[in-house]
DNA sequence: TATTGTTATACTCTATAACTATA
DNA sequence: TATAGTTATAGAGTATAACAATA
C-alpha cells in the first residue's frame, strides 16, 4: 500500500508539471480559483505547511504574475491573495490535464474497480486524519 | 481520489522523516537493505530519478556514513552501493516506525476496509503503471 | 560509440528564526 | 500580548548539461 501510494503521488506530481510554475505553486493557484480570495494562514492551513513556506510559495504566484496581494479591508493585518486571469487560465488548463489523464486510465478498470477506488479513497483520507 | 493520495503520501513522509536523513536517502536505504548491493542506475530506475539525481542522494549517505562504494570487480564503470551497520539500523528502525504507524491506523478499520485498500492498492500501482 | 557515474548549477519546496505591523 | 505576514537562511530533492572512465 505504501509503495502504491508513492508510485500514485510521483505520477500525478509528474503528470500535473506546467514548466512554469511547481506543484505547491499549482495547488494553491487552483485553491484560490476554486474558493475565491484567501489570507496567507487559509492557504498555509490548508496546504499544511507553515505560513513561512506558503509565503514564499505565493511570492512566486505574485511576482509571475498569477496572482494578486490586496488588503482586507476589516482587518489591516490580513492579505487576501486572488488568481489573475492568467492564473485562472494555468489553474484550469492543470486540473483539466490531470483530470484527463486520470480519467484515461480509470477507463481501463471495469465499474467494479472503479468503486473499489472511490471507497479506498475515503478510506485513506479517513487514515490520513 | 487525487486529494485522498495526496494526503496520505504527505503523512507517510512526514512519519518517516528521522531527522538526519531525509525521504529519498531513506528510501535508497531500505533498498539497498533489502535487495543487496546495487549499483547507480538499477538505485535510479527503481526511484524513478535521473542518475544524477541519485548520485547526489547517495553522496548524502556515503558522506554521512550510512552506506559505501564498492567498485564492481566485473565491470570497471560500474559502482555499488551497500548499507554501512548503522545504515541498516536506521532503514530497519525507520521501516518499522512506518508499518507501526500505518498497522495502527489499519487497526481502526473494519476487515472489509481494510480488504477493500488492499485491492484498490494492486489498482493503484497498475493506474501508475 | 555506448554505458556508467560524477559534478556543477539552478530551481522548487520546506522549515525555522527573527522581524514588522495590526488587533 | 496575540495574530498575520514577511524575509533570511538553510537543507532536501530534483533536473539538466558537461564531463571522465570504461566497455
Amino acid at each position: 500500500m505504501r509503495t502504491a501510494i508513492a508510485r500514485l503521488y510521483r505520477r500525478f506530481r509528474s503528470e500535473r508539471q506546467s514548466g512554469e510554475l511547481g506543484d505547491a505553486a499549482l495547488s494553491v493557484l487552483t485553491s484560490l480559483r476554486k474558493h475565491g480570495p484567501l489570507s496567507l494562514t487559509e492557504l498555509s492551513d490548508h496546504a499544511r505547511v507553515t505560513p513561512g513556506s506558503m509565503s514564499q510559495t505565493v511570492n512566486r504566484l505574485t511576482t509571475g504574475g498569477y496572482a494578486v496581494r490586496t488588503p482586507d479591508p476589516a482587518d489591516g493585518r490580513r492579505v487576501l491573495f486572488s488568481p489573475t486571469v492568467e492564473g485562472r487560465r494555468i489553474a484550469a488548463e492543470t486540473l483539466e490535464r490531470s483530470v484527463g489523464w486520470l480519467d484515461s486510465r480509470l477507463a481501463t478498470l471495469t465499474e467494479d474497480e472503479r468503486e473499489t477506488l472511490a471507497r479506498a479513497s475515503a478510506l485513506m483520507v479517513r487514515i490520513a486524519g
